[in-house]
DNA sequence: TATGAATGAGCTTTCATTCAT
DNA sequence: AATGAATGAAAGCTCATTCAT
């Protein structure tokens, strides 16, 4: 009665709740969250209705499960890419861009972050705390050091400077999510990074930061991106 | 067949369709537009259901004439404002005073218009065209001539920097009726200008703007958001 | 105060009640009574809505009202028709070929007396009474007359008889509403005559009824309506 | 993912659909059918509301379903009835008595299928085509035989023929509804086909039918409709 | 564990009718 | 007599959730 094979149940288990969660997120960004009923993203999962509430309490838990499975990956993979660069700025732009990176590179996931899990004040409230929280503490963090090396004004304000950088890398992707994504949103990251971090340094010392010169290498396609900005 | 009491009758009209607008920001901030039921808002405007629907085709077209109604006098005020000043950075930084002091002043009003009025693709799209465009249409229009006038760098795109700002500012606001607020939103305003301008500028002429020093004198306290809040 | 024009603002309310019939049956005529609305009926008789209720009860006496305006109007024309001829045969015929000239005259009073008024079985019961017993009363004692006369078998019974010279004349007005009226109604009667006249006629003294003499007149007609009858 | 018990599932589901029928009859015949709700039904039924909905589509749906399905036993009825005989007079006789056979046999569905499903000229459209045009072929298929065979009149229109024979048929059987059913419809069937077949009749070889002579030895009763009907 | 038929509370919306003007 | 804005009861329908199998 023992189960032998408990390891490869709770593996199949757990492939299951990522199929659902697959499936959740395809068909709500195509119909929103409360345009979605429970046995759609049943069926789209390839399991029956009731299978659902064995894997989630209820339809707005399985948006909550979305939410801090996307966080948690997001906030791994920020942790271990700021672990590779020393420099604080560095790794603001290292964290923008994998920002971008990632929602750029699964639409329908852009559309439940960006959209979908923001359709209450009850899931703005959960959205804004837990596991964003860690991720704005880490910028703030990052923030400080560049504040200590004297790469970032002293007298700015941590906490609003990354609401601020949060703020315009947020809208970044909203766009991109509403305006159809016709464009790469990864490329959004360096002028907006260009602007802000140009904002929040000590200009006197160092007339251009290391990200403007960074930028300066992006070179002529500046009058791409513009273009393409002006055609939307 | 023609109504003796034509005007009265228009204004009694006008005035309750407000009444109903204003019930439903009161309701719907609270209980979120799918947590809200027509009857409630019936209630809370003291009319009948069947009323609402003399001047709303239905639920769904009340919230978007709230939104209109809002983005009309955002709008408005906001193109008054700019023609109080001549200097491109002083309107920018009345826009987004206005802005923040707008929403500020109506904490149910703030909400609808951060929360509820984005609760679907099909709401952001609305949202992110029309009304809103002719906002974004305007700031660029700003930029454009503060590049002219030498005052912001000529190489950043208008696009993306009307985007850059609006996302800080939105996120200050979101930020502000999920924390409960419990700080003046309004403040938000020059630390979020300081950043973004000084980003912005052309630093060669004025290597630190009013706002920024204004800002340095508030001193060290920048660990306690709401003292570094009220303190502006 | 006493209305010297009281005569005058009677013939304007029957003015106005006319009106109102004659809205209600355009209107119903394509939406079908419960697809009416009462606003409706009010605009097309270009009164108020509430001015209707001066001149009905409630929306089921509308209905009522036109029933019996129709059925008055038919009887009174019968009566008259009828009294024209003294042969028994020769009124039926008569009274058959109003009954499908009145309905093909007027498509939306067609549709509303075949099928608007016998929407439920309260209705369907008030039809089948008052006046329409009426109408049967007269078509029975013509029938007896006939029998008296020789001209119809003794042994049919007068009151199936009337049921069923009714049930196919209104079958050809039913379904001719029904098919869209893309061939004249009228001109149901003779074949149809021909076939019950003949079925109750006494044979052996006269092989051919007076009716099937009359119909020999139309002759070629006939393969005309055949191919018509077949086209449908 | 597939069902062990599906067959004793699928005939529950048969089960079902019927008995929802049923009481769909059963209700809708005393309160027709806008005077019926769905929830009425759905008790009648002793199911919720909602199971409604897992068969059929919507309120009209359930009425529609009724009317094919009553058609369709009809119509298969008919078909093996008229195999019995080879006579096409006696296959027109056979079936007349079955269409008011099955109607006086159940005094709830004549009244569904006289009244309710023509309760507006889009029921009466779907009525007179489809399944009701398979009935009507099949009678003019046999009267055209019968001319073939020199028992119908040669210039009567077969068309023509099937309307008047249906609807002196459907007169009896609507009468019979609104008359509260205080006699035998089946025995409208005899005097009925008595005068239309011998209005269609060849009049030469037999110049009185059987019927005609059955009925004839009813004799003088005929003042009583009730001892007419029953008495056949 | 998995199923999916069944549930029924709760929603939006309609519209016949009223009544203050 | 005429108006038409206001009413509010009432209905059809949806869908998250349950539970017997």
């Amino acid at each position: 009665m023992v189960s032998k094979t408990g390891s490869i149940r709770e593996i199949k288990k757990i492939e299951k709740k990522q199929r659902i969660h697959e499936a959740a997120i395809r068909v709500m960004a195509r119909n929103g969250y409360h345009g979605t009923t429970v046995s759609q993203i049943a069926k789209a999962a390839k399991v029956a209705d009731g299978t659902l509430y064995l894997y989630f309490q209820n339809k707005d838990d399985l948006l909550v499960g979305i939410f801090d499975e996307i966080m948690d990956r997001f906030i791994s993979e920020g942790l271990s890419v700021i672990e590779e660069v020393a420099d604080p700025i560095e790794k603001l732009k290292r964290i923008v861009e994998l920002h971008l990176h990632n929602l750029g590179a699964d639409e329908d996931l852009a559309c439940i972050f960006q959209i979908e899990l923001r359709h209450n004040v009850h899931h703005m409230k959960r959205f804004s705390q837990s596991k964003l929280r860690q991720y704005f503490n880490i910028v703030e963090r990052i923030i400080r050091d560049a504040q200590e090396q004297g790469q970032i004004r002293p007298e700015v304000n941590p906490w609003i400077t990354a609401k601020i950088l949060f703020g315009a890398v947020d809208e970044m992707a909203t766009n991109w999510v509403l305006r159809t994504r016709d464009y790469s949103l990864v490329d959004m990251a360096k002028p907006t990074l260009d602007i802000i971090l140009n904002g929040l340094g000590t200009h006197h010392e160092e007339p251009r930061s290391a990200v403007a010169i960074a930028e300066a290498e992006v070179g002529d396609h500046r009058g791409d991106l513009a273009a393409e900005a002006q055609s939307q």
